[in-house]
DNA sequence: TTAGATAGTAATTGATTACTATCTTTGGAA
DNA sequence: TTCCAAAGATAGTAATCAATTACTATCTAA
């Protein structure tokens, strides 16, 4: 039995208030979540979260660190654990999608963000979370073609491009039919073959 | 010069409503138009779209209506057209990213209503759309197939399902990149080329 | 010509939301 | 054991939004 203490010291709270935003996010438009429900998934007060929080901006903004922080340890050392480019291309499309499998709030709070009008921070942060991805693949994409593994023919652009679409194609599966999240795994592997057949040299 | 007559017959204040909410849509997240925008845009007071629409959720179900008919109509005629599966595939590929080049706020309106929570008309259609679409895909994917032109191998939900992530894919390239709707032509020769790839007999 | 129908206006309402001011409790250091 | 700062509770406020209402302008058909 987890003791839920009332009181908790600020560091902690914060965390827990990240943790519980991520949570509801999964079964709820992150936009449309209200202060007053993540208290309520937390059993606090609405006001005790002004306590931790300047306002709702930075708790999306710390929510928005987490996803970096957490995504990127996961991504990395799968990359680095792999023993060729094209292989670590595969092994960080994995840890992504077992990451969006264990925190299926994360694409729709990414997603509802680069959506918004206003040039929030978060907003931003979304945005650099992004792109900072997108040069992991890059890289990854630029070295398996040096090494003979990804045909010279495909762009490298397009190729980025389709590959953070077939992570969020699995993800507007999973939208389409709510159960299919648990078993996103599997689906990976067939949309994934796609995708290294699309990009490989042929043999 | 267009004629904004101050009265308008019913209808066509209706379909000028759903223009300006995809007008919108565009240039902000769907789910934070407020009536009040709506009818702003289309110099009318906010109380005058509810002679129209008995509420807000009723004009959106309208919207989706739009999209249903519109996007069918652009991509079942480039599907006819098309001497062969394989062609009639990238048809509806290339049908489709024009169709959200034209009208950028239809993918936002699509994956922001299969965001919701919940379980409303207009989110339900969102899905009938998608899962409409899907069978389409299927069809000259089987189509494809049977011809020779797609390899045995290949899963057909595992390509369906990445047919409708590489248009999505693109989407997100222009939401990071705002301008980048324009260019997303250009993009999606690239993108669709790598979905080819990936698909298509060894030859 | 005029009466009914239709479309639009202006003002208001109740509900919801993020945020705040003030009071109360708790737990750990001295 | 005592004390006090930090954490939470309580009870608000101002702003925003969809929806409604009473009224007015305009169109159309008999």
């Amino acid at each position: 039995m987890t003791m839920t203490r009332k009181k908790m010291p600020a560091k902690m709270r914060r965390s827990v208030t990240i943790e519980a935003v991520l949570d509801i996010a999964a079964r709820q438009n992150p936009r449309d979540i209200t202060t007053a429900a993540i208290a309520q998934h937390m059993n606090v007060t609405q006001g005790a979260l002004f306590r931790h929080f300047d306002n709702k901006e930075s708790l999306w903004q710390a929510v928005m660190e987490w996803i970096e922080v957490n995504l990127f340890k996961r991504v990395d050392q799968a990359a680095n654990e792999a023993p060729t480019p094209m292989a670590a291309l595969q092994a960080v499309y994995m840890a992504h999608i077992d990451f969006v499998r264990t925190h299926p709030g994360v694409p729709r709070i990414m997603f509802g963000e680069l959506q918004r009008s206003e040039n929030t921070k978060a907003k931003r942060q979304a945005g650099g979370v992004l792109k900072k991805y997108g040069a992991r693949v890059t890289t990854l994409i630029d070295a398996a073609r040096e090494k003979g593994e990804i045909d010279p023919a495909v762009d490298t652009a397009s190729a980025r491009i389709l590959f953070i679409g077939s992570i969020q194609a699995l993800v507007i599966q999973s939208l389409l039919v709510a159960k299919d999240i648990e078993n996103i795994t599997e689906k990976a592997a067939g949309v994934y073959d796609i995708y290294r057949r699309g990009i490989e040299v042929k043999r």
